[in-house]
DNA sequence: CTGTTAGCGCTTTCAC
DNA sequence: GTGAAAGCGCTAACAG
């Protein structure tokens, strides 16, 4: 960075008095320099071989005294590319999407970009305003951890619309990359996990399907790999978890009740199997109420995720390596921008099992 | 919105070859309704009483065949203003900063403008750079959640540098709008509760002051608190811990653990306070590993912040509105961009006791 | 080596 | 009612 590297400027204009003296131009310190705005231009972009020793640091002189800061907007608009990358994502109260947004900023610092993050908290339409924002900020991509994106807002990838990736799920019919976790093995990671234990009935919790790709793909995987398994005996069922609707929350849980219910009266063993973190929270804070602070001896709980408190609580995870993806996300992306037009591609990164006390068994 | 609210739209372009069929502007418009520049102009302003309702109906027309989005960086060029706010938090894995960013976010879409997220990440090094960054983006304010901000970036609330206003720390010789706790009053509330039910030996834990206004204000409210109370035999303590030092953490636990002990044997009933939630996790983690699930039967823990862990840990804290913080930041800020100029505020809410587990006495 | 000139996409007088 | 023209701050030919 040549300029303003962090040491304090006096302020030449007339700090007294206006209330807002208006930044330094280019065309400022050219005056100010006694030279043209090309030269300054140039000094700016690093062109400093080209520049005379003597000119150039009147350049410095003149920059420094007017503290001057180039207006990207204004380069971005007369070059064509503002260097600007938007990131949405859906729920920043998850701690999986804080985790890829910081393997996405320290991708867009090592490549040169400005994430701009967006965040769409869980509304749908608040995610099609903030697209619909970024195509006017111009971004030169966007990272899309989807809600309810429809593919009619992104275009595929081969046509020329503004490029995109994908982040944990895929948006139906779109032709895009995608990268995420490796939802099959990650599942079957787990079920393994819980069979090698002993539990013998086990129950996925997921929240509605919807379009979230990731949700629906565990769902199979779960059931694919129960039924791979053939163990005798071996039960497995799936519930679903409305977090966003408090008064289906709690018959749900009644649901689940009656099964654990049943399951202890047939004496199986029972693991509750969550498909994020969020749904993880949620169960162990209602078996935490309902058997108290042993609950685990009653029932066991594995989930998808590796947020901070799941060591606290002692439940066993499966992680993500949630900055990689978010890394990978933005070379994705910088490939693209930069021209590269591959087929789409897809990243599934594997999670790796975190045993604690919720699954011993 | 007129333009492009999230239906499908056909590209007119060329979309078969070109790799970027550049996106359409005001020019492309105008010359395809057959009108001029103007029009356009005034159309996406919404001056609509002064068009024609033919003319109208045409850029309309235009509008949707192009599939126009009119670009942000031109107009805020022009007009000299561009709705951006920048938004600077120090650490977004702390939920403290994410849920004052929800608020921050709501506030801004009432207000119409754009938030740019930057995130710290804990850096003062990222803190500065961001700092710049924004300036060269010309935003038209920022909201600082300070690390290490020097005076001399920011420029004080009178002069005419970028309008700032400090979330929960102030910056040293800064005179700008503050927004955050009451910390006096809410590490009042938390002392009483620990003495009410019955301990005597009180120990707050705090991350190194540094410049972290906040930090320095809850340990001084402590040492007042626990002075004000003049209870017989009633001791307190403070302890450093740094979290980002992870060779030192041990140390200082095991300092503490020597308190513990020490009090222990006194037959005193010892209370860590925790000075926020990053806090309040390490605490509990360790205190869960050196006396097991039942550890609040040996030790009270109380905590500033009130993360959605808490509840499940059973963890009693004093819960802080961090939506209103937020959204009362962009408010002070709002005034200050349309150039209400009076002297600095101070915003501090109160905080909020949660009784939970922890402190049972 | 250095400066002049013509825009980038948009808004805004100022005429018609 | 409508449009032509002059920039906003910057970069990129193109000349000297």
């Amino acid at each position: 960075m040549s300029i303003g590297a962090g040491e304090p400027h006096q302020n030449a204009q007339g700090d007294a008095q206006a209330g807002a003296p208006r930044r330094a131009t280019i065309s400022d310190v050219a005056r100010e320099a006694g030279t043209g705005k090309t030269s300054i231009s140039r000094y700016l972009n690093g062109e400093l071989s080209v520049l005379s020793p003597d000119l150039r640091a009147r350049i410095e002189a003149a920059i420094e005294r007017l503290d001057y800061r180039p207006n990207q907007m204004a380069r971005g608009l007369k070059r064509g590319r503002n260097r600007l990358l938007g990131l949405l994502l859906a729920d920043l109260a998850n701690p999986y999407s804080v985790e890829v947004l910081q393997g996405v900023e320290s991708a867009c610092h090592a490549l040169g970009y400005m994430p701009l993050i967006c965040h769409a908290a869980n509304e749908v339409d608040m995610e099609r305003r903030y697209l619909q924002l970024l195509t006017t900020y111009r971004v030169e991509g966007v990272i899309v951890n989807a809600l309810g994106v429809r593919e009619s807002m992104l275009k595929p990838v081969g046509s020329g619309g503004i490029p995109a990736v994908l982040v944990d799920r895929t948006v139906d019919g779109l032709d895009a990359d995608v990268v995420g976790l490796d939802n099959a093995a990650a599942v079957r990671l787990g079920v393994e996990h819980l069979l090698e234990r002993g539990y013998d009935d086990l129950v996925f919790v997921v929240q509605p399907f919807e379009h979230v790709s990731s949700r629906r793909e565990r769902e199979a995987a779960f059931r694919h790999a129960t039924q791979a398994a053939r163990q005798d005996g071996l039960r497995h069922a799936t519930h679903v978890l409305d977090l966003r609707e408090e008064d289906t929350v709690a018959p749900a849980l009644e649901a689940l009740d009656a099964h654990l219910a049943e399951a202890a009266k047939r004496g199986a063993r029972c693991a509750l199997f969550a498909a994020n973190a969020p749904v993880a929270l949620r169960l162990a804070l209602h078996l935490k109420a309902r058997f108290g602070a042993q609950w685990p001896q009653q029932v066991g709980l594995i989930a998808i995720d590796d947020p901070e408190w799941a060591e606290l609580a002692g439940i066993t995870t499966i992680r993500q390596p949630t900055r990689e993806i978010g890394y990978r996300a933005v070379e994705f992306l910088h490939e693209r921008i930069e021209g590269a037009a591959p087929a789409a591609r897809a990243a599934a990164f594997p999670g790796e099992l975190v045993v604690r006390a919720s699954t011993l068994g």
